[in-house]
DNA sequence: TTCCTGGATC
DNA sequence: GATCCGGGAA
């Protein structure tokens, strides 16, 4: 099985979902800072919680003590932490660009990846989310999901760190915006839904492709 | 009890 | 590489 024909088959599963919930660019950044380590529908009440405060754009989160926000995202966890990453990133676009995405995103990929990650709070998978979803840059995003499926298939079989399972990808697969945005929710979608910490291998498409697969005639794997 | 779309710090 | 952060649903 290549990687393409697991992100066919994935595809094949869940159809297109091109991914990134948000109805904003600032709504796509928030929920990237937001999702670290935490379960998405704790993010989702946290962003009700700041919509309905009117703190969804940087220019109120920019002037908005911090104390205000940990409150209005108290679901996402780390929310003190959380409330200082927002700030962070609201400095940085009023300092380097005036609060204006677009100005941001005129950047090309790999100067903006250096400059996000720069920031206290971003880390490299949250700047590579904020630079597919939110500025359609050609940037793969892996994660800790992708890292698990990869290792169940028998794709990689030691442990690569995060760029270099990036590199590890993209060597495989075309350069194309969407492909990436959609491979990586499908990956997601996945992990989250069947190829979880204890996976439910029954029914799985991937099935005896999987190295890390237990048969239930098969008493220890 | 476990698990959840991490990152910083030491 | 080990630990902190430290809510909510199943």
């Amino acid at each position: 099985m290549t990687l393409m024909q697991l992100y066919q088959s994935l595809r094949d599963l869940y159809g297109y979902r091109g991914w990134w919930p948000g109805e904003t660019t600032a709504e796509i950044v928030i929920g990237a800072i937001l999702t670290q380590n935490v379960n998405w529908k704790n993010v989702e009440k946290a962003i009700n919680n700041l919509k309905k405060n009117d703190l969804l754009t940087f220019e109120e989160i920019h002037r908005s003590p911090v104390e205000r926000i940990a409150q209005l995202i108290i679901p996402t966890r780390y929310y003190n932490q959380k409330a200082m990453k927002l700030k962070n990133f609201a400095d940085f676009l009023h300092d380097k660009y005036d609060l204006s995405f677009d100005q941001m995103f005129a950047r090309d990929g790999a100067t903006l990846r250096k400059q996000l990650l720069q920031i206290k709070g971003i880390g490299r998978e949250t700047a590579d989310s904020i630079l597919l979803y939110a500025g359609d840059k050609l940037q793969f995003v892996s994660d800790a999901y992708t890292a698990r499926l990869l290792g169940r298939l028998g794709f990689i079989t030691e442990k690569l760190d995060y760029d270099e399972l990036v590199a590890f990808i993209t060597q495989q697969i075309p350069q194309d915006v969407d492909l990436y945005k959609d491979m990586h929710a499908q990956i997601v979608h996945f992990s989250a839904l069947v190829c979880k910490a204890k996976p439910l291998c029954e029914g799985c498409v991937f099935g005896a492709n999987c190295v890390g697969f237990i048969s239930s005639t098969d008493a220890h794997g």
